[in-house]
DNA sequence: CATGATGACGCT
DNA sequence: AGCGTCAT
């Protein structure tokens, strides 16, 4: 397979935070809105900002009272916030709720960020081919070329007809597999629009880096082709800027060295000077890439090589004392240590590296790494305050920090694969590894052994294995308390059981209601009659999806009770801490806060 | 004060 | 292993 007849799409979702909480609240669908992180200071800073208030000059990176300057009906969503800290688990959710249409789809898919993904088209344009399709324009709804900027609908059926009957009666076919590409995302598009309520934009091309520029020509809710054709008069026009990877310093080195605005100017320099400007490889890669070559593939990776959690913590806000370095070493060692208990669930894997990362107001950042033997908060938050005590230039006996923090990091990773070892996690994560690993035989395979194994494993066994984490008993004692709750539910829903799922999995059930809140979702933006109104909530609901509706007001209540033994639960963990150096203040300290 | 949280990766 | 760059 030639290298430069592969066809790759980038699907890129629009906005997408904005779109998960319009999930959330339907009501806000076709107004202005944003999402933005804590509030309390000039109204947080927007991560995200829809098309319509894009429309009134709000950009990403304002402050959400400047957006409210600009556009008086922006709406601001917030990002959750968990021990003080923004907890994005939400799109996280979200996104794997897209990647699975993807994945379920797809051989080849790569997960770029959280909302977006290339995928490697060459094999599934291949077996189209075969298949001898009749294409019509209505096959290419949202399909636009790059290099036309067409300002009706009737101008964009004109051009894309034409090129669609050049291309197949071409009898070198040269476009025609990137049109079977265009087809395919048309589909998968619609796909995700109909399974996750999501809408995107796509790019379809011969490679990553073009895929990626053009699918930023058309949005949003469209999606672009770039034909081979069209990337000198493209390129001519295209700001240095814009070609990934050169967005910043090396970027910035290319315009200054070579005197150019637009990155097709470099079709001029040799491949001998490019390297001499910007190394060997670089310079290769920009030489190639200018003529439309470029052969990054397209990875088939679908886990994270690393998590972790990370704040900052500007001006005034800086860590100053020993006591609110270590609340903060526990605040991000518990949000690390979930997801990482998560993530052994799914994916059999263990994180084996921990690396703290830290900002000083020295302006200097210290990267330091230690193993990781236990899955523990304990461990994780005792690890990353001793390795932070090392900078520490105040005596050992002060409660006072010098010089003082501006952000810390925790980061785990270096996984080692197909663990053995079992959680009270791994027995009731059954239901969602299934759900969101069978994409080919293998893991299926895999997830069945897995299953049997399991019922040789003892939950005794389980619990001897990780005595000193103290969230584990927690979890326990919740999850007791929903087993019984989803029995007695089950029960009720017999009757009514067509779009409730009959998995009885806790986590599953547990995770519907309280990480995504996703029994709001279940049909966000249809229009349709058959709504009633939640008497709680006085949301209008879907009358089909009443049951589980009132199945997620039993849960919260059950959250908000939970919470409360929680509180009481925490303190015998800062009982604990008290032996490893944590003071009833710090305690204190930490609960005023939240 | 203050574009934040979180990833991936390359260089040395 | 640690630091810097780039990206969303």
């Amino acid at each position: 397979m030639n290298i430069d007849h592969r066809v790759i799409a980038l699907i890129d979702m629009d906005c997408f935070y904005v779109q998960v909480e319009q999930r959330l609240q339907p009501e806000f669908l076709g107004k202005p809105c944003g999402v933005s992180q804590y509030y309390t200071w000039k109204g947080g800073g927007l991560i995200a900002v829809n098309y319509e208030a894009r429309d009134f000059g709000v950009k990403r990176g304002m402050r959400g009272e400047q957006a409210k300057e600009l556009c008086p009906d922006f709406h601001i969503f917030h990002v959750q916030e968990v021990n003080g800290k923004a907890n994005l688990n939400r799109y996280r959710d979200a996104s794997a709720d897209v990647f699975r249409v993807l994945n379920a789809n797809f051989k080849l898919v790569e997960k770029a960020s959280i909302d977006e993904a290339y995928i490697d088209l060459t094999e599934d344009v291949q077996k189209l081919k075969d298949k001898k399709l009749q294409l019509t324009i209505n096959d290419f709804s949202t399909t636009h070329l790059a290099g036309f900027t067409t300002k009706t609908e009737d101008e964009r059926i004109e051009i894309l007809n034409k090129w669609l009957n050049d291309c197949q009666l071409d009898d070198e076919k040269r476009n025609y597999d990137l049109l079977l590409g265009a087809y395919l995302i048309e589909q998968i598009r619609k796909k995700i629009k109909d399974q996750t309520g999501f809408f995107c934009s796509a790019g379809i091309a011969r490679n990553k880096i073009l895929a990626k520029l053009c699918c930023g020509f058309n949005k949003p809710k469209k999606q672009t082709i770039f034909t081979q054709s069209d990337i000198d008069h493209i390129f001519d026009k295209t700001p240095v800027q814009k070609i990934q990877g050169l967005g910043g310093k090396a970027g910035e080195r290319v315009v200054e060295l070579f005197q150019v605005e637009y990155i097709g100017q470099l079709r001029k320099y040799s491949l001998d000077m490019l390297q001499t400007s910007m190394g060997e490889k670089d310079g290769c890669w920009l030489f190639n890439l200018i003529r439309g070559i470029e052969t990054t593939p397209v990875s088939n990776r679908n886990l994270y090589k690393s998590i972790s959690a990370s704040k900052n913590f500007p001006g005034k806000t800086c860590l100053d004392t020993i006591d609110k370095i270590r609340t903060w070493c526990y605040n991000l060692a518990e949000d690390v240590f979930n997801r990482l208990e998560k993530d052994r669930a799914e994916n059999k894997r263990r994180a084996k590296l921990l690396t703290v990362i830290c900002t000083l107001a020295t302006n200097e950042t210290i990267t330091r790494s230690c193993p990781i033997n236990e899955y523990s908060i304990d461990r994780f938050a005792n690890d990353t305050l001793r390795i932070l005590k090392q900078y520490n230039k105040n005596s050992l006996t002060s409660n006072i920090y010098t010089p003082v923090i501006h952000h810390i990091g925790i980061s785990a990773g270096k996984f080692l694969d197909n663990i053995n070892t079992k959680s009270i996690a791994d027995l009731f994560s059954k239901q969602t590894t299934k759900i969101e690993t069978i994409t080919s035989t293998e893991n299926i395979i895999n997830c069945q052994e897995e299953e049997e194994e399991e019922e040789d494993n003892n939950t005794e066994e389980n619990i001897l294995e990780k005595p000193t984490t103290t969230t584990l008993p927690i979890q326990g004692d919740f999850f007791r308390k929903f087993q019984k709750f989803d029995e007695q539910t089950k029960i009720q829903l017999k009757s009514e059981n067509k779009t409730t799922t009959s998995s009885s999995s806790i986590t599953s059930f547990f995770s519907r209601y309280t990480s995504n809140e996703n029994i709001l979702n279940c049909s966000p933006n249809k229009i349709d009659d058959h709504y009633i109104t939640c008497s709680k909530c006085h949301k209008s609901i879907l009358i089909w999806n009443m049951p589980e509706h009132e199945d997620f007001h039993y849960a919260h209540e059950l959250q908000i009770e939970e919470n409360k033994t929680n509180s009481i639960i925490k303190s015998s963990k800062t009982i604990k801490r008290k032996n490893t150096n944590q003071t009833l203040d710090s305690f204190i300290n930490k609960k005023s806060k939240m």
